[in-house]
RNA sequence: GAUCUCGUAGCUCAGCUGGUUAGAGCAUCUCACUUUUAAUGAGAGGGUCCUGGGUUCGAGUCCCAGCGGGAUCACCA
């Protein structure tokens, strides 16, 4: 394994540690009695304190030492003097442990008193510093100099990603927007719970992947010998709770499409979805209000939030706007009344793109996303979608040709979208067999048909209206992120490949004698299949070359040698 | 999937129209230093210039292919 300098002085120090009886990995908890923040925010001089973390940064002045020590909240600063570390004649804690032996990333216990330095910065004095866990690797050495500057960011995109356990221990801001994204997901729960609505597990793999319009990831079990998919949605169980007599339900899915990834998108991604029986989609705008304006003055002390250079303010009410308002605002064109032929013609009439796959759905929402979704900066709903587009969507109350539903619209992106469900099970089987329609055409996110969603339908569920909230999204917009990649902890990203390292024991068990595995790998073939590449002429001549150029104390390789690994390879 | 763009030390980055032995700051190592805070001062070590081809007397630099990332687009929430 290749080692860089850092690493191999680190690893000589951890057996150095050894050697001296100090355990660099010790079983027993380490009592903690105060945290960075907390001690900070009610600091008093002269308290017995002891903290445990990773040392960030020394500064070391001879017989005295400054380190900053991280934990869980923050950090602290550590005093150690030689003298008070090391009351009797043994300076060796001080002298070879804390300057020699420990390194930037170690985690470390302290036991000390609080005080002020001159300057006025809480410290803790250690009187006794323990070992807990050595780091072989060096952190990314990020500074922050007085004016608050970042000097040596650790700002590439790929390594932050990979490696989210060094982004979140050098990177402050990061942990910042993850506690956020808890904060927003508690606040949300703690709502729900309060108004006596059940939060529920459904299935992740289903036989049917309902409840929404993607390509799923498929997947197969084995003892059924069936496909099973990875949910697109949990919608169409929800409902199902609902007809079995709940009153609320609500559940934060994980759901898996098999669609692009880019900056609002992951194969992953986080959906609350709620049910509330007896509710219409009126009522939903305004619990949304409510919710939104909470969990952003939860966050942030006010309504007002800052996102790609916008004030974005959560006051409730939203603005309101139909679906054909704002296509009329943005475009000029009226859908109301168009047909399919009317709305392609509109559509490339503004340069938009169609197929003969879409119908008047697709059509609306292209004109919509196309033309009008980006104007919406603030907390907007979008409400009375095409019925075209809505196949669970319950049919408008006074609207024909139109569904009760409605979207909300931050920055630019969806971040919600809720129904007065469709309850009417004849109505519900015409609009799946549309759908299927649809797939005919070529549409190949046409919802499949349900059957047993149908029937559970058909035993009756009450009129209900349902949301469900992109958490990523509006993790996002509450936290000043572009990217849906800060708000998961673990993006999706292209597996990493290692390199595996010469496989030593397979070229002798082909035949390779022990001594000159090590230099046939350095010569370049390190596995089996290297050797296989190559006519063994060829490879005898590369190998008595390298024995030649490296003055290597073995005896010249015969043609027969080499052929006999061949053979065995 | 398409286009553009990037890949140089542990980290952040220079490196000109191709030209001696590839540089800087931080980090690391050695020495000094008892209230510092981007600690300071002196010295030292550290490189598969992403990989593989090609052009050339000569490639980190130019060309081709590949791998990986980012951005834009398509699909989508």
């Amino acid at each position: 394994m290749h080692l860089t300098e850092q690493e191999r002085i680190r690893r000589s120090s951890l057996q150095e540690l050894k050697r001296r009886g100090i355990e660099p990995y010790p079983a027993a908890a380490y009592p903690v009695t105060h945290r960075s923040r907390s001690l900070a925010d009610a600091f008093e001089e002269g308290v017995e304190v002891s903290l445990a973390g990773r040392i960030m940064s020394r500064r070391i002045m001879g017989k005295a030492s400054f380190a900053e020590l991280q934990d869980g909240e923050g950090t602290f600063q550590l005093y150690l003097n030689r003298d008070v570390l090391c009351p009797d004649e043994d300076k060796s804690l001080y002298n070879d442990v804390f300057k020699k032996l420990l390194d930037r990333g170690d985690f470390v216990g302290v036991k000390g008193v609080t005080f002020l330095t001159q300057t006025g910065e809480q410290s803790i004095e250690v009187r006794e510093l323990t070992v807990l866990a050595k780091s072989l690797k060096p952190l990314p050495a990020v500074k922050v100099d007085e004016d608050g500057k970042v000097h040596d960011a650790f700002t590439d995109p790929e390594l932050r990603y990979r490696m989210r356990y060094v982004d979140l221990v050098v990177n402050p801001q990061v942990r910042a927007t993850f506690e956020a994204r808890s904060t927003v997901i508690r606040t949300i729960r703690e709502t729900f719970d309060a108004k006596g609505w059940l939060e529920v597990d459904t299935p992740v793999l289903q036989a049917i992947p309902g409840g929404a319009a993607a390509r799923p990831f498929i997947t197969h079990h084995n003892a059924l010998d069936i496909p099973l998919y990875l949910r697109i949605a949990n919608e169409l169980y929800l409902k199902r709770l609902i007809v079995g007599g709940f009153e609320g339900v609500y559940e934060f899915s994980r759901n898996f499409r098999n669609e692009g990834m880019d900056r609002t998108h992951n194969p992953e991604f986080t959906v609350m979805e709620l049910y509330v029986a007896y509710k219409d989609y009126l009522w939903m705008m305004e619990e949304m209000e409510q919710l939104l304006a909470k969990v952003a003055h939860r966050l942030h002390g006010t309504h007002k939030v800052t996102l790609a250079g916008n004030e974005i303010d959560f006051t409730p009410p939203f603005r309101r706007v139909t679906m054909r308002d704002a296509i009329l605002e943005h475009t000029g064109v009226d859908i109301d009344g168009l047909d399919e032929a009317g709305l392609r013609a509109a559509c490339e009439g503004l340069g938009i793109e169609t197929d003969a796959s879409m119908g008047k759905g697709k059509l609306v929402d292209e004109l919509f996303g196309e033309k009008c979704e980006h104007h919406y900066i603030q907390p907007t709903f979008i409400t009375d979608y095409p019925v075209e587009m809505s196949p669970l969507t319950k049919a408008h109350r006074s609207k024909p040709g139109y569904t009760e539903r409605f979207e909300l619209m931050i920055n630019g992106t969806e971040v919600a979208n809720a129904y007065s469900e469709l309850n009417d099970p004849i109505d519900q089987r015409e609009r799946f067999e549309s759908q299927l329609k649809l797939a005919e055409r070529g549409d190949d996110e046409a919802m499949f048909i349900d059957q047993d969603f149908l029937r559970a339908l058909e035993y009756g569920m009450p009129p209900t209206s349902g949301v469900g909230i992109g958490i990523d999204r509006l993790v996002m917009m509450l936290t000043n992120q572009t990217s849906i990649q800060e708000v998961l902890l673990f993006p999706q990203m292209r597996p990493e490949v290692f390199a595996t390292g010469p496989d030593l024991g397979a070229l002798e068990a082909a035949g390779v004698p022990a001594e000159w595995a090590p230099h046939v790998a350095a010569a370049g073939f390190e596995t089996v299949e290297d050797l296989a590449s190559i006519k063994p002429a060829g490879l005898r001549e590369k190998l008595n070359g390298f024995r030649k150029k490296n003055k290597l104390d073995l005896p010249a390789l015969s043609l027969e040698d080499v052929e006999s690994w061949m053979t065995n390879a």
